[in-house]
RNA sequence: GUGGCCGUAGCUCAGUUGGCUAGAGCGCCUGGUUGUGGUCCAGGAGGUCGGGGGUUCGAAACCCCUCGGUCACCCCA
């Protein structure tokens, strides 16, 4: 293949028609979902200062090696970094505006992590998600978990799991880290090497490793959910009674711990089961109580999640569900009598609010005609020289077995309209 | 960041132990008597075989480097 002078960087690219088409009805999917929770949506930067980021957690990849990070051209120039993840953002704009508490929201956008590609996983990815800041009520949680459990019945996806598990509260989490760090270095021996690693890091983190030397120590690994203080254990009780009033389904996974060292209390991963095990999650959330705190703003609880769009979409492949929406092009329309009523034909039946394509460039009428059934227009309208010197139109149906007609120029747009309308399009 | 696999037309792929002007299907374009698509038939365009270097009389095939993809670790959406 000739080698393009430019290609899009590593782990980026670009999302054309048809799929563009299918990620955006997806996207409309949610902020529609959002919307009737009662979210209103927020549009933050693409980039932040640096400190933003580092507030997510010291000791997480996702700071330490995973960021796309800059130096502007002030002097001193500011340490910028391109969003990993928009829940620090939003914190930071919680802080800078201080809405009134609480405050539902919920974004979409593209987000950017430094690291090594993969199906599923890129250097450049889309989320969705939303944010509760200011109120520790469990409903709230309920509400969110609820949300994203909603989304993608929404979208068609029937495997879908709810992992959920509670990492308690700065009352109980360091007894409990206590007892697994003793635990832990107790059997350091038997450990991979890169769990030894993590120990040192971030105990917690450990519970996450996926080698299999590892497993055994895990399985035996005391839980989170027996050291949980008495307000902790009643707040996760209090989300479970809530799934289960809603019919919600979920599984109690004691050993998910996530990524992000800001998590408290409640904490939920949603896996695709018809992905790769290793890349399945297409989703996750919960608590972080003490995040809004730390970027400088009132002591203010707050929960969310976030789902990635690029996984959502390849487990819809997998499940063959969210097929493409239909052609937004209603007729189209075939001159061959040198376009310029093409121009204004089409002009008058986006005018009443109809969706209008034409060929360019004087193509023979075959060439047209394939055109046009290309589009996925319903209708062909065709002009020649006949229908010029009549003021008419040659209207044809291009999707049934109606055949076609004549129609006068004057009328034709509210005709087709009115024919679309009774189809029910 | 570490390791395995892969990289031939726009797409999906064939190309036997290195040897003729590198192929197929789909897609695209043009025709099939002068205005009709979705079926069919016939032609055509399109590739310096990811890029660079090396071995050889000769390389898409072998070696090295590099870029990209993919899988695992890691991490996470």
């Amino acid at each position: 293949m000739a080698e393009p002078k430019f290609r899009a960087p590593k782990g980026t690219r670009d999302i054309l028609p048809p799929e563009s088409a299918r990620r955006r009805s997806l996207s409309d999917a949610f902020a529609v979902l959002a919307g009737q929770w009662g979210f209103g949506e927020v549009v933050s930067p693409m980039f932040e200062d640096m400190g933003v980021f580092k507030r997510v957690g010291e000791s997480t990849d996702l700071v330490t090696k995973e960021m796309f990070d800059l130096f502007d051209k002030g002097d001193p120039p500011q340490h910028l970094a391109l969003r990993p993840e928009l829940t620090a953002s939003i914190c930071r704009a919680y802080v800078e505006h201080r809405p009134v508490p609480p405050w539902k929201v919920w974004y979409d956008g593209p987000q950017f992590r430094y690291e090594q590609p993969q199906a599923g996983r890129y250097r450049q990815f889309t989320q969705v998600g939303v944010e509760v800041l200011g109120t520790d009520d469990p409903q709230a949680d309920v509400d969110v978990i609820a949300l994203g459990s909603r989304f993608f019945e929404a979208v068609g996806l029937t495997k879908v799991s709810l992992l959920l598990n509670s990492l308690g509260d700065p009352a109980c989490r360091p007894d409990y880290l206590k007892a697994l760090s003793d635990y832990l270095d107790s059997r350091r021996s038997e450990l991979s090497a890169q769990s030894q690693v993590t120990l040192e890091r971030n105990p917690l983190r450990v519970l996450d490793s996926k080698r299999r030397e590892d497993q055994t120590i895990i399985d035996e690994a005391p839980l989170m959910v027996d050291f949980l203080s008495e307000e902790s254990a009643a707040h996760f009780q209090q989300v479970r009674s809530g799934l289960e009033a809603l019919g919600i389904e979920y599984e109690i996974s004691p050993r998910l711990v996530r990524g992000l060292d800001y998590y408290t209390r409640t904490t939920f991963e949603f896996a695709a089961d018809a992905l790769e095990a290793s890349q399945n999650a297409v989703g996750g959330g919960g608590r972080y109580d003490g995040l809004v705190e730390a970027l400088g703003g009132p002591d203010t609880p707050g929960i969310g999640f976030a789902l990635g769009v690029d996984r959502i979409l390849l487990a819809c492949n997998a499940e063959q569900s969210f097929e493409a929406a239909p052609s937004p092009v209603d007729v189209f329309v075939v001159d061959v009598a040198g376009g310029s009523s093409a121009l204004t034909i089409c002009e008058s039946l986006r005018g009443v609010g109809l969706g209008a394509d034409r060929a360019y460039g004087g193509r023979s009428m075959k060439a047209q005609m394939k055109l046009a059934d290309r589009s996925g227009a319903t209708y062909a309208v065709i002009i020649g020289d006949d229908e010029i010197a009549s003021g008419e139109a040659t209207l044809r149906d291009l999707r049934g077995d109606t055949g076609q007609r004549r129609v006068p120029l004057a009328v034709l747009a509210g005709e087709i309209r009115r024919l679309l309308q009774d189809n029910g399009v």
